[in-house]
DNA sequence: ACTACAAGTAATTATCCAATTACTTAGCAG
DNA sequence: CTGCTAAGTAATTGGATAATTACTTGTAGT
C-alpha cells in the first residue's frame, strides 16, 4: 500500500485515513511528542499548511488516531472471544481471556506506534480530550475483560477467593507490562515470545486448581 | 522544606538539588514533556539562564533526575529485602518479595512524578543518554527480583514449573500495570488499595500450593 | 463545457524556548 | 582588606513550529 501516488488530491475523509496511518506509523520510530504537523504533511504527500484543510489542529490528528485505535483494537479483541463462542466444546471463558491476551499483543506488534500514543497522552495531569479518549479504550477492554471473568466465575473456573476487579487490573498490568518492556529493549517482537509465558503465571493466578 | 530561601546564592552541588527536586514537584503535576527551563528555574527561585550554571543543558537534568530515582528507589527496595534478611523467623523470599512490591507502590506515591519521567524517557527510539538512565534502572530492579525468586525457588517455594522470567517480568508489569491505572484515573493514592489484592494474585501465580 | 467548491500551495505570523553572552555581585581564601 | 571565582541577572539569539492567509487549481456535477 503506497501512501498514495504523489500530486493527487484526495477528499477530506482519504486525507484524515491517510494522516492517521502516517502519524502511527512515525509514532512507530519515533517519540510522538516530536512529530509535526510538517512531518506528517510529508508523510502523506502534501504541504504543512494542508493538514490544516482536513484537521482543525495538530490535536484532532491525534484524536483521531486514538479514535481510529479504539475501533480496531476492540474490533479484534471482540472477534477473538467470538471464535470462542462459536466453538462446538461449548464455552470456555478462560481459553478466550488468553485469546484476547494474544490478539492485543499482536496488535501492539502490528501498531508499535500505538502504546507510545497512549503512553503521551497519559502523561497529562489536566482532563484533554485526548486522555478521555485513552480513559474510553480502557474502559471498554475492561468491561470485556470483567466479562469473561464473570463468566469464568459463574462456571466455577476460578479460585473461590479471586477478586474480579484485581484479576482484571492484572490483565491489564501483564500486557503493559510486557509492552513496556519491549520500549525499553527496543525490540517490540519481543513481547510475541514472552507473552505466553507470562499469561500462563497470570492463569494459574486466577484458576481453580491445576491449569495445566 | 522551604526551597531555601530567595536571594541567597547556592553551591552548584545545592542547586542541583533543589532543581531535582523543583523538577520531580511538577512532573507531579504536569507533563513532564512541557516543563520548561523557566519553569525550573521559577521554582527555585533564580533567573532562567542560571539554571545552565549547574547544567550543562536541559536533558542533563532529566539525567539527574533519574539518577536520583535510580539511587533512592533502589535504597528503599533493598532496605525491604534487608529486614526480612534478617527475620528471627528465618529469611522467606516470598514475604520479601512483597515488601518490595509494597516500597515500590510507596515510592510512586510519594513521587508520583517518577512513572511520568520514566514514561517520557521511554518514548524516544533512539539510544538517548536518558533511555539508558531508565534501562540501568530497570536492569538493576529486575536483577533485584531474580534474587529472591532464584532464593525462592531453592527453598522450593515455587511452583514447579514456574518460568523464573516470566515470574520477574509479570512483577515489574503488576506495578506498572497499577500505575497507568493510577495515571488513567488519575488517582495515585489508587495504587495502595488495589495493590495487595494484585499481589495476592501475583503470589498465587508463581507459589507452591495454597497461599494462604 | 463550465463553474463552484474543495483541496492544495507558498509564504507569513506569532509564539515559545533552550542556550549564550556580557555584565554584575556575593562571599571565601589568603 | 582585597581580589578572584563562582553564582547570579537581563537581554538576546537562533531555531522550531502550529496555525493563518491570500492565492491557485483540480474535478465532480449539472
Amino acid at each position: 500500500m503506497p501512501p498514495t501516488l504523489p500530486g493527487s488530491r484526495l477528499s477530506t475523509d482519504l486525507r484524515q485515513a491517510g494522516l492517521v496511518e502516517a502519524a502511527l506509523q512515525l509514532a512507530a520510530q519515533r517519540n510522538p511528542a516530536d512529530i509535526t504537523t510538517g512531518d506528517l504533511a510529508r508523510a502523506v504527500g502534501i504541504s504543512q499548511g494542508a493538514v490544516f484543510r482536513h484537521f482543525p489542529s495538530k490535536e484532532a490528528v491525534w484524536l483521531a488516531v486514538l479514535d481510529w485505535t479504539t475501533v480496531q483494537l476492540m474490533q479484534r479483541l471482540r472477534a477473538a472471544v467470538q471464535v470462542r463462542q462459536v466453538s462446538p466444546q461449548g464455552f470456555h471463558p478462560l481459553a478466550a481471556l488468553q485469546d484476547v491476551f494474544i490478539a492485543h499483543v499482536d496488535f501492539v506488534i502490528a501498531y508499535p506506534g500505538v502504546p507510545r500514543v497512549i503512553f503521551q497522552e497519559l502523561q497529562h495531569a489536566d482532563e484533554t480530550p485526548l486522555k478521555a479518549a485513552v480513559r474510553a479504550l480502557m474502559q471498554q477492554y475492561r468491561a470485556l475483560v470483567m466479562e469473561l471473568l464473570l463468566s469464568a466465575q459463574s462456571q466455577q473456573l476460578l479460585a473461590p477467593a479471586t477478586d474480579l476487579p484485581s484479576a482484571a487490573l492484572l490483565f491489564l498490568g501483564s500486557v503493559q507490562g510486557l509492552v513496556m518492556q519491549s520500549m525499553v529493549s527496543g525490540q517490540v517482537q519481543a513481547v510475541a515470545t514472552q507473552a505466553p509465558g507470562v499469561f500462563t503465571l497470570y492463569l494459574r493466578g486466577i484458576a481453580r486448581k491445576e491449569t495445566r
